[in-house]
RNA sequence: GCGGCUAUAGUUCAGUGGCAGAACGCCGCUCUGUGGCAGCGGAUGUCGUGGGUUCGACCCCCACUAGCCGCCCCA
């Protein structure tokens, strides 16, 4: 290692593929989606549950679908051999999604036992292995909720769909997105969906070569997604195949309206799409999605979900219906964010200031009685930063105008007569008080949290 | 996983086979108890990484890596 020249340059540490660190200026924004949500779930009955990280591998095998694209060739999976005789060796994955984690631990804990509907909610990352793009990452994170039970607790009910779809229209309303847009279909029980793949089938063979290259191949592999396609020369044929529509059953038929009409008494706007098809195996009847206009490329669909009649069973517990939803938090943040800087744009943006004020000492002596005053204040609540006495006034002014909504100055005046002076940059006022004041004049007048207000300041 | 575009200062981006650039930001001074403005000055780069072609490569070629766009898929 002495010959330094020599050393092997090795490459820099960064983060891999498809993952990212949130830095200072993006926490805020984040934490408050979070909260809102926690705050609006609570006001619905849902309580947080956390389930691991990795789960073993049979679980999303049988839960999501062997044969589904995020199973079949995008989840981190690894042998965990065993290193005791306690332990046995096993197949482990990185949860590409968190309904089946939780439906296990539904089970597991016997939350049926207790025949009440169980509201749950989950913030977490998530993890597949795709190909990084705007909005689409390898580690990802979800908010999502389920609603689960026995069959007698109402996990059936119409109801539960539309009151779940009337809180995720309210919680983007309460976010400030804009121009979201809620997609709903039923894709119809399990038994319903077999009928409906092999009438789709029959009715692809004969168009099929006059259909794109892909939607030749999906006639094949997986019949649904045909109705996906965007190409436009495909749009008159596509338009020719029977709708899942005519191919639920009556009660699937039912559910939906029913859906339908509670979100028409709730005055939840929502467009029925046939089309709509979920590449999780586990849906059943109501599948949604939500999609939004600002920010995303190709990934407009922030958040979607459905109901899932069958999973608990497919998982080797007892029959629990339910519903659920997971949002793409990352996508919500950056629809938030192209929406603020568009808001910006439009009426120039105000500088950031998140500490109530900023201490500056004059001279270096009054550093530690900065510190003292600093310590009081922060202990009766306050945001505060400290200066430093060897920084020129200009400097500490614009410091302390970049962070602050006061500037404290602290020097032999101050510390002589026990009067601060205060500046208050949005004003330019000045005003000298009394120590004993100091607190309650520098958390200034308690403005009414507006929404977009709040969101402005993020 | 497939196809395409891109990678130069802290940031946004120009640039040319022959000395590395602008704007903004940053630092300093004008200006040592009052900032935002203005003027002047200054610092900052393995030109993504590795190889090749060439007298000479930031520029041309190849590979790799990463980001973005589209596809696939999904949140």
């Amino acid at each position: 290692m002495t010959d330094s020249k020599k050393a092997p340059a090795r490459p820099p540490l960064k983060a891999v593929r498809g993952t990212r660190d949130l830095l200072p200026d993006q926490t805020p924004l984040w934490n408050h989606v979070e909260a809102t949500a926690r705050r609006l779930f609570a006001r619905y009955g849902f309580s947080e549950i956390r389930t691991p990280i990795f789960e073993a591998t049979d679980l999303f095998a049988r839960g999501v679908g062997q044969e589904t694209d995020i199973v079949s060739k995008e989840m981190f999976t690894w042998e965990d051999r065993a290193r005791a005789a306690s332990e046995k060796a096993q197949t482990l994955t990185l949860r590409p999604e968190n309904t089946a984690g939780v439906v296990r631990a539904y089970i597991e804990h016997q939350m049926a036992n207790s025949g009440a509907l169980q509201k749950l909610y989950y913030i977490g990352p998530q993890f597949r292995r795709e190909r990084p793009q705007r909005g689409r990452y390898r580690q990802f994170w979800q908010i999502g909720a389920e609603v689960i039970g026995p069959p007698s607790s109402g996990s059936e009910s119409p109801l539960r769909d539309a009151e779940v779809l009337e809180m995720l229209a309210g919680f983007l309303d309460e976010l400030g997105v804009r121009g979201w847009r809620l997609e709903l279909n039923s894709v119809g029980s399990s038994q319903d969906r077999v009928g409906y793949n092999e009438a789709l089938r029959a009715a692809l063979q004969p168009i099929r070569s006059r259909l794109c290259e892909d939607c030749q191949r999906r006639a094949e592999t997986n019949p649904l997604r045909v109705l996906d396609c965007k190409v436009p020369e495909d749009q008159p044929w596509i338009d020719t195949l029977p709708r899942i529509a005519d191919h639920i059953s009556a009660d699937s038929r039912a559910h939906l309206d029913a859906v339908c009409a509670a979100l028409e008494a709730c005055k939840v706007p929502y467009h029925l799409n046939p089309r709509l098809v979920r590449g999780l195996d586990y849906y059943t009847r109501t599948t949604f999605e939500f999609t939004v206009t600002a920010g995303l490329g190709a990934q407009n669909a922030i958040l979607g979900g459905g109901r899932y009649d069958g999973l608990s069973e497919m998982l080797g517990g007892p029959r629990a219906p339910g519903i659920g939803f997971a949002i793409g938090e990352d996508r919500l943040i950056l629809t938030l964010q192209a929406q603020h800087e568009e808001d910006a744009k439009a009426s120039g943006a105000a500088p950031v200031r998140l500490l109530d004020a900023y201490i500056a000492p004059l001279t270096p002596a009054q550093n530690p009685a900065a510190l003292a005053l600093a310590r009081e204040l922060r202990a009766a609540g306050l945001r505060i930063e400290v200066g430093d006495g060897s920084f020129k006034l200009r400097k500490s002014f614009e410091i302390a105008d970049s962070l602050a909504r006061h500037i404290v100055l602290l020097g032999e005046d101050e510390a002589g007569s026990g009067m601060y002076t205060v500046k208050t940059f949005a004003s330019g006022e000045q005003t000298k008080i009394p120590r004993a004041k100091l607190a309650e004049s520098l958390r200034g007048s308690l403005e009414p949290r507006r929404k977009l207000r709040t969101i402005e300041r993020l």
